[in-house]
DNA sequence: TCCTATGTTGTATG
DNA sequence: ACATACAACATAGG
């Protein structure tokens, strides 16, 4: 479920344990797709006795370092449902927790029922490949309107909302977030990326650096927006604009569910599913 | 039973 | 080599 903003708040969840030991690491199903090519036995013998020493998200990926020397890189991504939570030291493993780091004060939980998610372990003081090789953020420098019109440009046959899922130009976007910087930017999703006018790629550079801090800022520990938002009225049976209360129309675009205000986000034909 | 689900990746085709 | 489209992965809930 986790997009940029989610993904951060469950960083900062596990951030309890910082600068405590992991007394021991806890793997129910050492075989799990979680943790498709990752040596599980080195993760489990590499992280105990190790305190958690920093942690940080990029996108949806997020790290956690342990040992004095943080030289223990654990990789998680939540995929499509996974989700980490914060128990007491002891408790009663639920069917889908994959990971569980058991501190004296709690323990660390990894939870994935679709299994979409993704455990990686690396030690040794060089940064692993699958952190140092992450795209630059979209709060970085390099994120500017200039790269966004030469990635528009290259993927021009394409619609804008399978664009805007690319993780290489636009990481810790996800479907939710997508939908909700199209209809903030009043850009039809089914629109091909080549067709925008200069002042429309511009409007498109600044939304999507405008949700991704808006989401940040106004998540709710339950993962809620305000109902000002596109968010919270993509999922209802029909639903309504909370800006001007048109129908949404909604269809499968780039293979994803897609919610939109036909009144907001005009200039292409209706697509229907 | 059939459809859906806040994601990524491998494969086929152009 | 690059761009594009889509099935596949696994599970639960409506």
């Amino acid at each position: 479920m986790p997009e940029l903003a989610e993904v951060d708040l469950a960083r900062r969840l596990w951030d309890a344990g910082l600068g405590e030991r992991v007394l021991e690491v806890i793997v129910p199903k050492p075989g799990a797709r979680v943790f498709r090519g990752t040596d599980v036995e080195a993760l489990r013998s590499g992280l105990t006795r190790q305190p958690l020493a920093e942690s940080e998200a990029s996108g949806k990926q997020m790290v956690f370092r342990f040992g004095a020397k943080r030289d223990r890189w654990l990789g998680i991504h939540l995929g499509m449902e996974g989700d980490l939570r914060v128990e007491p030291t002891r408790f009663e493993p639920r069917k889908h927790d994959y990971l569980i780091l058991r501190q004296a004060k709690r323990a660390l939980v990894f939870h994935d029922t679709r299994l979409f998610g993704r455990v990686l372990y690396h030690q040794g003081a060089d940064v692993p490949e699958w952190w140092a090789k992450l795209p630059p953020s979209i709060f970085s420098e390099a994120f500017t309107r200039e790269a966004v019109a030469a990635f528009l440009a290259r993927r021009k046959r394409t619609a804008l909302k399978p664009v805007l899922l690319m993780q290489e130009r636009f990481p810790g976007v996800g479907n939710w977030m997508a939908d909700e910087i199209l209809w903030r930017a009043r850009l039809h999703p089914a629109r091909r990326a080549g067709e925008l006018k200069p002042a429309e790629v511009a409007r498109f550079h600044e939304t999507v650096r405008e949700v991704c801090r808006l989401a940040i800022e106004e998540i709710g520990p339950d993962w809620g927006y305000p109902d000002t938002w596109l968010f919270g009225h993509r999922w209802e049976k029909g639903g309504a604009c909370p800006r001007c209360g048109a129908d949404l129309d909604r269809a499968q675009i780039g293979g994803r569910t897609t919610c939109w205000c036909p009144r907001c986000q005009p200039g292409k034909l209706r697509v229907d599913g």
